[in-house]
DNA sequence: ATATCATTTCGTATATTTGCGAAATATAAA
DNA sequence: TTTATATTTCGCAAATATACGAAATGATAT
């Protein structure tokens, strides 16, 4: 039989969105850049996180690589930035995602809790 | 100087969770876990997605591991549900993460922005 | 007891991630 | 030009992730 489905382009964009945040560090950085409405340079956030600074380096290229902020040069600093049309759209990516499921799900869980 | 900041709970846990979603075929098994309103067999899932048994069966483990779905055992299948609670647990997790930076919310951040 | 069935675990190979320090880069200041 | 500063890239090691087929598991049917 195998009807093998290709998968679909939202959960192929959700799983690299998700690889994106899923160290605590890139975590940290963009819940603090997406609160600060503002930028912040490398140098800030090495100071306050438990990573050195080649290895933050390579988490802030990861983050950029994956389009969630954005690295502005302003020597001899990098401004570092949410984007915010991306993240934007990871968020309703995201958000439609977490909906996809509102109703249906009480049936399976009563009867789980039945059978226990 | 230096004040290192130990990761708080809420950016590990969402890394955590990112990470579980961080693959394709994962995102795929949970979209149809939550959309289905009943469970599912690991063989059902073989059958339309491109990867193995045992491939599969080790996202399955991942995702039990997680704590975002759960398996019951029906000999000789084994049902496999969205684990309700994780699972809306992880949502409001994650809505509180990508509503941050909403500006109702960085005005409650008033004391952060003084700061600066 | 043997066979069958759905699924998992094991063994293995390969690729990717994470981390660090040292060296490189690029700019500005002395 | 030399020096200092902020950041990245390089080279490497260790750990983790992904994938597969073969073998094991656990239950049922013959």
């Amino acid at each position: 039989m195998t009807t093998k489905v290709k998968l679909p382009e939202n959960a192929v964009e959700i799983a690299r969105i998700s690889k994106a945040l899923s160290h605590p560090v890139r975590v940290y950085i963009i819940q603090k850049l997406a609160k600060m409405d503002s930028c912040c340079y490398s140098g800030d956030l090495v100071d306050e996180l438990p990573v050195g600074r080649s290895t933050l380096s390579q988490h802030l290229k990861e983050l950029k690589y994956s389009g969630l902020i954005q690295g502005e040069i302003n020597p001899p600093y990098i401004k570092y930035c949410i984007n915010r049309g991306n993240w934007d759209k990871a968020k309703r990516l995201f958000e439609d995602f977490l909906n996809e499921n509102d109703p249906a799900n009480i049936m399976c869980e009563s009867s789980e809790a039945l059978k226990k």
